[in-house]
DNA sequence: ATTTACCCTATAGATTTAGTAGATTTTTAA
DNA sequence: TTAAAAATCTACTAAATCTATAGGGTAAAT
């Protein structure tokens, strides 16, 4: 299941990359457009700006706005800092790969085996989509 | 994240489907050879059974067993039975659909247009892999 | 002084991952 | 025929973690 996090983050990714200029976006603009809870919103916007894909600006007429153009911005980069890993299991996680501690030989166990097509697949799909992709 | 018990769920199908003849095997021989807490793997097997995937037999000579052929046992179904909707939104779920109530028009959500693709893209893995694809 | 983002804390509720105790059914053996 | 043993089945509980949100105050820009 996507996290509402996530949800509500690539919710204001697009409506910011939906702005045709880069003027910052005040946050109760976006939580009122996307139906969303401000407060909450607002964690969820200071984890992006920290991350490297906002910026923010305080006092009148600050807000949020994207540092990059959205077509430079990748899904793969959107969904693993809101989402966390895109593998469904950390054996095959490429940029949070961690030991299952059940599993005595990754080679043979049937699970990863699965999960690393599963991840592919999606992975596939993230690098194939910009935040452009999404707003049109 | 894969849920504990769909890994579990998982593993234990593929043993069973392992082995040769299709005599029922007992809960604690499954839970030992994947190490996993047999009295969890108990509820596991147990719905596992309830939907139609497995069949058991009580007393001395009993467990559990496989009604079809491995190469009968979609994953799409397995997956489904152990983790829920393959969808990671319901709104863009095949067997799971619901509405989302913040969302005015599917249409128009980005969100929904992305997770489309990655259901899709999930869907064409589990559906070209069988319980017997899972054990070589 | 006003407006906005920023930061910290708390919390209710849900979900996950089990553990405990016993009931039920089947087979085997006395 | 009866009793014991072997296994699944059922129900209840509980700890731990995660999720989504609210409240209240701080800092910075205009």
């Amino acid at each position: 299941m996507l996290s509402k996090k996530t949800k509500y983050g690539l919710k204001a990714l697009a409506y910011l990359a939906s702005k045709e200029n880069r003027q910052p976006v005040q946050i109760a603009e976006i939580a009122k457009h996307e139906n969303i809870s401000q407060k909450f919103l607002e964690s969820i916007l200071l984890s992006l700006r920290k991350t490297g894909l906002l910026s923010s600006k305080k006092g009148k007429g600050g807000g949020y706005y994207l540092i990059k153009e959205p077509s430079e911005v990748l899904m793969t980069d959107v969904m693993r800092i809101l989402e966390g890993p895109i593998a469904m299991v950390p054996c095959v996680s490429l940029n949070f790969y961690e030991k299952c501690d059940d599993c005595p030989d990754e080679g043979a166990c049937s699970v990863h085996k699965l999960m690393l097509q599963v991840r592919d697949s999606a992975l596939e799909v993230y690098r194939n989509n910009t935040l452009e992709d999404l707003i049109r």
